[in-house]
RNA sequence: GGGCCGGUAGCUCAACUGGCAGAGCAGCGGGCUUUUAACCCGUCGGUUGUGGGUUCGAGUCCCACCCGGCCCA
């Protein structure tokens, strides 16, 4: 943050300084520092795979032609190792004055960081380190900035998200993670595709911030003349097209919550949502131990995972908790749904546990059970039967009218995953709406809103449906061992540079 | 919002109880025809996050603010 960023400015910081006067060199003797195309014809990992077995001094005959940034360069006076990087890993450009002649003093001339193409016989040094023997280079991008230290790379937090480009440049662990979230989303979409579901997408931009429980951001449409929110779930949109007729569906759905961040937060997060119809939160279950299973396995390589130094058995079948008996359990109290509101508050008030005037005996139940359950559970736990109160969008249970048929998944401690047999009673799911009204009228103001035109679609039938939605970035999160949500998210939400 | 920790050269880090702001890497110049964080000689490089204050003297102590990390709400 001392160095110089002002526009213009950039010349006067005395490394980039020296490579702005190269650029200008090459300029003046006739070359182009950012020439606009190249055609390598061989990688790194290619190299390694098709010549990895040349003994130490010996010459393959192949000639290459490869691309990458210049991560090293060691000039020993008349001859050079270059360490090239690509996407697929590095290689060494192996140049000596004697083939390079007067292109020499060029070639190591070259600065850390420019993207470099070489041309040139794949070799293994005397001292066995598979090379391409340089016989014509070209300087493809000059960098003006100078990349961190080799060795220690770049360690602070905060550059690292800021400037993630160098974090992929100089941590292999950041690449790592990149491609993990890659194979992810990859492994399910096709674990989704294979099972039949047809993948959609539905606005950002909504009328109404619904579908979950929680503050949107809000924008303004300049033409329409009408506020907008930013979309905190897919659900409505995705049940809409249940009523369609669609049957199988999902949609991987970048989605923005207005609230702060946290090592698991992050206003703007990915979820998967996906909605069978004929399906109760039973079938969902058995589907989603396979799909993270599958996952898992196609990321990994196994469902036995360690998670921050502890064992993570990922694979199926989970331990499954009845929600209420989950907090009878961890608090050694006996709670129920129907137990009078001040019974609930003084056991609430026991626990240390604070409660809202607004809140009901639901509510104060899930409190509780955020503080003292949740926490608790390491292994994937599948926890049923959440109370009506905070599940406007979920089936009432079949069994009980004060629980519904909605299950989350709870792995180290937090929300995985979160399902339902859906609510499609449209007289019930007005109601339900009618109570997050008052609920919002009493002060919750993250109570579901009002919306009348998905109630006229509910109107029209849907089929009984099973619901679900992953958090994508905790899934990655789990089978990358990484603890901050932000080590999963290319570029985290950040307040800029004072 | 509260608590704790951090911010020093491009990067990674030092700097005792307040007493000349340093090293390695990178850069620049020189040497070296098999290096692997190459090595050797020389050398450049600082708004110590920002702004105040205390002091003969502040990277260090005090106050406010900015940015980040962790924990809590």
């Amino acid at each position: 943050m001392t160095e110089h960023e002002d526009a213009g400015g950039l010349g006067e910081h005395r490394l980039t300084a020296a490579r702005l006067a190269k650029v200008e060199a090459i300029r003046e003797a006739g070359g182009d520092p950012y020439p606009p195309s190249y055609e390598p014809d061989a990688t790194a990992a290619g190299i390694a795979a098709s010549h990895g077995d040349l003994a130490d001094g010996e010459e393959s005959g192949a000639e290459v032609v490869v691309a990458g940034r210049l991560m090293g360069l060691r000039d020993m006076g008349r001859l050079a190792f270059g360490v090239l990087q690509d996407a697929t890993g590095r290689i060494q450009l192996f140049a000596t004055s004697g083939v390079l002649g007067d292109r020499y003093g060029a070639f190591t001339d070259l600065d850390l960081g420019d993207i470099v193409g070489a041309r040139g016989e794949v070799v293994r040094t005397k001292k066995g380190e598979l090379s391409v023997r340089v016989e014509e280079f070209t300087l493809l991008a000059k960098a003006l900035r100078p990349l961190p230290e080799k060795w220690h790379g770049l360690q602070d937090v905060e550059q690292r998200y800021r400037r993630r480009y160098v974090d992929l440049i100089v941590n292999e662990e950041a690449r790592e993670i990149l491609r993990a979230r890659s194979a992810t989303v990859a492994a399910l979409r096709e674990a989704f595709t294979r099972r039949g579901f047809l993948e959609v997408e539905t606005p950002v931009l909504q009328p109404i911030a619904s579908g979950a429980m929680a503050k949107p951001f809000e924008t303004r449409h300049l033409a329409l003349d009408m506020d907008m929110y930013l979309r905190i779930a897919v659900e409505l949109y995705l049940k809409r097209l249940m009523i369609g007729g669609v049957e199988r569906v999902f949609e991987i759905a970048k989605t923005f919550r207005n609230e702060g961040v946290s090592p698991r937060h992050n206003p703007e997060f990915t979820m998967l949502e996906a909605y069978q119809a004929y399906a109760d939160y039973y079938d969902v279950m058995d589907a989603l131990e396979g799909v993270v299973g599958e996952v898992a396995g196609s990321v990994c390589g196994t469902t036995d995972l360690t998670y921050q130094g502890r064992p993570m058995p990922l694979g199926g079948p989970w331990r499954r908790l009845d929600y209420v008996g989950a907090v009878d359990e961890a608090t050694g109290m006996e709670w129920d749904l129907a137990m009078p509101l001040d019974g609930a508050r003084g056991q609430a008030a026991r626990l240390g546990v604070e409660v809202d005037d607004a809140w009901g005996v639901g509510k104060i139940v899930s409190e509780v059970f955020e503080e003292h359950v949740e926490p608790g559970l390491w292994e994937p736990t599948i926890v049923m039967d959440f109370p009506v109160e905070i599940s406007p969008l979920a089936r009432r249970h079949r069994d009980d009218p004060l629980k519904t048929e909605r299950f989350e998944v709870i792995v180290a401690g937090r929300e995985l995953a979160n399902a339902f047999s859906e609510l499609n009673d449209p007289v019930d799911q007005r109601r339900r709406f009618e109570a997050q009204l008052a609920a919002r009228a009493a002060g919750d103001d993250e109570a579901h809103p009002m919306d009348e035109d998905f109630l006229r679609a509910l109107e029209y039938g849907m089929p009984p449906t099973g619901g679900l939605g992953i958090g994508v970035d905790r899934l990655v999160m789990l089978l990358t061992d990484q603890a901050s949500i932000r080590e999963v998210i290319l570029f985290p939400a950040m307040r800029p540079e004072a």
